[in-house]
DNA sequence: CCTTGACCTTCCAGTTACTGGAAGCCCATA
DNA sequence: TATGGGCTTCCAGTAACTGGAAGGTCAAGG
């Protein structure tokens, strides 16, 4: 299986299997005659588990400690739950933080009547702080 | 006023200060004849701006386009409120991602026994996929 | 046999928004 | 005068890719 197959086989571009070879999150392709990257089920395996991880946000730091929890078979399920509640509790703080910002943003259109007179409250706001300055 | 002060003053690190500056977010800032920047109350008012802006989540980009029509008396409301909307769009779009991920984490964490036995479905999960596969 | 197109290779640069650090000048104070 | 800040510039690093250039490889068609 060369790059592009592998890259059909498990969604991840083949620019960056090259990229998450050259940073060590996957160990080097094995390589055809003509220099080719040659890839197994098992390396397939490895990605689809890559992008999994990276699609519900890991860090491709911890996708690293993933892997490698993986592929202990003597690891602890809880060493496994420690790095998914510490991200859950990230993606938890972030959505507050953005929860945030919307709610200010939707207050400040809602008063912003967008026709074509030029006062507008979001600009006023960001001129001269907001109305119960800290 | 110089860097320091103005950091002080308006929150923004003066290293950020400098970096606006020389993406051309800010004018360059006059100098003092030992070639220390020097900052007016205008100039505080503007980064107080950007600060307050940025803080809401804009983009380095779409705060130069805020300013361009903060600065503009003759911008509509309407210019104003279109780049807040889409704005909020985004966000919006962000947390239903990030409330996504966080429901299928705290699915698998929950499932999780956590303890120092090694099989975890969290692990399964990734090196599975999900139980119903598309 | 040659060309064309689709792959593959490497390497360099750009993205976003800073941040850290080095080397060196400027200024006030004890 | 030594010391401690603060200021200057410039280079590099962060996260995680992505785009593009230059060039080798391979299979099919004329």
């Amino acid at each position: 299986m060369n790059i592009g197959a592998a890259a059909e086989a498990t969604g991840v571009p083949a620019k960056t299997i090259r990229y998450y070879e050259s940073i060590g999150l996957i160990p080097p392709a094995t390589r055809a005659e003509n220099g080719y990257r040659h890839y197994t089920g098992f390396d397939i395996e490895t990605l689809k588990f890559i992008q999994r991880a990276r699609r519900l946000g890991f860090s491709v730091k911890d996708v690293g400690g993933l892997l490698e929890l993986w592929r202990d078979k003597d690891r602890t399920s809880a060493s496994v739950k420690a790095l998914a509640l510490k991200h859950i509790s990230d993606v938890e703080q972030r959505i507050r933080e953005l929860d945030t910002i919307r709610r200010t943003l939707v207050d400040l259109t809602d008063r912003c009547h967008g026709d074509d007179r030029p006062d507008c409250p979001i600009l006023d706001e960001f001129a001269s702080g907001p109305e119960n300055e800290r």
